[in-house]
DNA sequence: CGCCTGTCTTGACATCCGTCGAATCAGACA
DNA sequence: TGTCTGATTCGACGGATGTCAAGACAGGCG
């Protein structure tokens, strides 16, 4: 593939997604799902839901990658990996400064996708 | 194999999980990542997201498998597959009644997932 | 300039995943 | 009892995924 210097294939949430009423109050259309899902999916790793919680929880808002790794019994490519899966998914922008890269979260897409699973207060409605 | 009448290896998210603070305020400890990764990966595709909300946002609580699988270009036993995997995950309970087999959300869980991903009010928080 | 440290890419491998057709199980009904 | 319909399981296939070692790239510093 020629993805060289390409910014990456970022999902675009903002434009595609009008930000998606919860699943369980309509049923979600095919090209919401198309867009969500990739997401969830990313999210979908225990290695990969930790670095997501480390960076969003950052004390600066951003976590270095210096940081990430040694938190892990994996090697730095798998790591790197990882969080190239969650940037692809438009979970997370990283930024080099000097010798070292950071990575921040998106909280817009993380709102998205909890208010795809909010629930309404009652919780079996019209039982 | 013996799985006949077993209830399935569910994940039981009411026990183990606390009921999880925000990913973004506090790095989701290891267990926790663990248990809830596998909701994440169920619902990172587009076919089961939107089973998930098909049967989420049925009229009485409930969905027919009898009205899932004519919803999707795909075959009986690939949605029984994808709807195995809900169920493994936590995400749906099924009841046989008769003739039919009836999928029914579990609120429980959607409200866990939403709430790791609930971001505060502040978006950029304390910058 | 050369080297060192940190990060990412590449290539490879075993495993997992989505899908299907065929077979099987569970009930209803004649 | 036999048969029909609905749903699941089984077995197989191609493609995606997680992981690593080795190599490449980027920037700081001697």
């Amino acid at each position: 593939m020629s993805k060289q210097q390409a910014p990456l294939p970022v999902v675009n949430l903002n434009a595609d997604a009008p930000c998606c009423p919860p699943l369980a109050q309509r049923r979600v259309p095919v090209e919401t799902a198309a867009v969500l899902a990739p997401a969830f999916k990313a999210l979908g790793d225990p290695v990969r839901l930790q670095l997501m919680s480390m960076i969003a929880s950052a004390e600066d808002g951003e976590a270095c990658v210096c940081d990430l790794t040694p938190a892990f019994d994996l090697t730095g490519p798998t790591i790197s990996h990882h969080l190239k899966t969650l940037r692809e998914a438009g979970l997370v922008d990283a930024e080099r400064r000097g010798t070292w890269v950071y990575y921040r979260a998106r909280p817009q897409i993380l709102r998205q996708l909890a208010a795809l699973l909010s629930i309404e207060s009652t919780p079996a409605s019209r039982a």
